[in-house]
DNA sequence: CTGAAAGCGCTAACAC
DNA sequence: GTGTTAGCGCTTTCAG
């Protein structure tokens, strides 16, 4: 267990000051090609790597982001962290993943950890009812997904679009009377936004609306096909405003035996494989996992200032 | 923007050393009563708390350890990780999440990653074909999850036991032809040891085996499910060796109308919503969390030896 | 019980 | 271009 290497036994080694091993170190070009060269053989070779610790002391810049997730399992959010990661790493930064769970609290005692370990920027995926009161430091460093904040930085998905996207799909395949299982009002995005879509969209082709909202799960997607098809027997299609709910609803249509046209919205892969019939839209979350991350090195590094960002989004049509 | 407080700010303001507060900072026994409650007094009032980077300069312990996991959406590993969380936090230490991506490769990156940075310690999710060569400086802080690993700390699953008491349950219930839906034998536990526990049944009850091994994924389900019934018409019950083959098996079975009892491992929320009859079994992800936690913090603080650890399972009937 | 002082490994003025 | 030096904020001998 031989002891760590230190910036100045590299020194000692290149037969060199400290300051020019640093130099290199932070790509400062006041060195001379030649000792540069010899002095990142030597850090190769005697597999030295600074201490972290020393640098964010010095310099008071930690390298470190936190990314908030509400769910760590959940499917559209991990592929936005999963096109995050690499750019920021890249960039040379520590990542922290953390979880709020969908609790305001919860992203409040994250952000202020973020702040005392002195983190030079976060990204937050934002839900009904976050609030970001008091977090007015943060808005130079803080990117937030799927929702806009005043002052803050944001990238979003085309909400109204994409129920726009299938509504015309089944509207070319000669659905006449779609109805509409979402997510309440409360909800300003999956659910204000998307059901918004789809009650201009009857309004401009003189469609008369049926809808169901309620909350964000399988069971309510199950519950809102139900009740819609009692209560509107001549429903040609039915429209979700996410793949879980979509979920749901494949179930009861297949229990009771109708067969329906049926959309979601999300990509989601087991949807795809269980009921490949059913067709759904992109949001394109991998695009917006790099545009933020890259949205926020450019704040932190450049001071860029803030943007609010939107994404297209893409359909994927049924089998 | 005021300037962030040091250990001597706190010192200047409560009349005392910096040595002191330090020791207050530390649970030093070595302090008045009196004058320790004054310090917490003054640092919980000035919002005061210590730089991690100047501690873990001085300290040599930076207070970090990682968890690699697989995939971050992995709905068990997530459960696991959920509880391994608190505990670690509540030790004051920093998580880095990663995810490994079931590339040995990768996880040889992240560890020379956490090594690079000093991290006191880490979690390893095991999968099939990881090699943990050349990792033997890990020895004392590394719990490896799911797998044995000679020399290393682990936390495994009870895999032969879950198959086990899925069969004993078919068995009580009647069934006398059960076959099995498998992961192949490269993979140690969801593969071999789930297997033989379904051979050493049909053994021991005299029952001649039939069996299906592919990968792990809702259309290795399907397919295995497929043939087996075609090639053994007589199968009366379908065992699988996780809940993705099963959801897969289970989508099978309502293709072909046909209704025999299934179950699988893994106790997975969607399973059980879109199949309700689908029995499974809960491995104690969150429990393996917890101990997987524990003994890395009694072994990086205490040093504690090198444990391997089981965990029991229990059933989850169907509705 | 408490404090003064010496660094931990690194970067940034400032000299040369 | 390169070296010297002074700390960054904390813990830890070593003296009181």
């Amino acid at each position: 267990m031989k002891k760590r290497l230190t910036i100045s036994d590299i020194a000692r080694l290149a037969g060199v000051g400290t300051t020019t091993v640093s130099r290199v170190l932070n790509q400062d070009p006041k060195v001379k090609p030649e000792t540069r060269h010899r002095i990142e053989q030597i850090i190769a070779e005697a597999g030295y790597a600074p201490s972290p610790s020393a640098r964010a002391m010095r310099t008071r810049r930690q390298q470190v982001v936190g990314i908030i997730v509400s769910r760590l399992d959940s499917a559209s959010e991990h592929q936005a962290v999963r096109a995050m990661l690499p750019v920021l790493e890249q960039a040379g930064y520590e990542v922290l993943l953390m979880e709020s769970g969908f609790s305001s609290a919860k992203v409040a005692e994250h952000l202020d950890w973020l702040r005392q370990r002195q983190a030079d920027g976060a990204i937050l995926f934002a839900f009904t009812g976050l609030a970001l009161d008091g977090q007015a430091d943060w808005q130079d460093k803080l990117v937030v997904m799927a929702r806009r904040y005043p002052g803050f930085s944001s990238v979003c998905y085309d909400d109204k679009g994409a129920i726009g996207l299938m509504l015309e799909h089944l509207w070319r395949q000669g659905v006449r009377r779609p109805a509409y299982v979402g997510v309440e009002r409360q909800d300003s995005t999956t659910g204000r936004q998307r059901l918004e879509a789809y009650l201009d969209f009857c309004q401009a082709r003189g469609i008369s609306p049926g809808y169901r909202l309620g909350g964000l799960s399988y069971h309510a997607g199950q519950e809102g096909a139900r009740l819609l098809l009692a209560e509107r027997p001549d429903t040609d299609a039915l429209v979700c405003a996410s793949d879980t709910l979509a979920l749901g609803a494949a179930k009861h249509l297949q229990q009771s035996g109708k067969a329906l046209p049926l959309t979601g919205v999300g990509n989601n892969e087991l949807l795809r494989f269980l009921f490949p019939a059913v067709a759904s839209v992109d949001l394109g979350y991998p695009q917006a996992g790099t545009a933020a991350a890259r949205q926020l090195l450019a704040q932190i590094e450049q001071g860029r200032a803030v943007a609010e960002l939107a994404l297209p989004c893409r359909l994927v049509a049924a089998d």
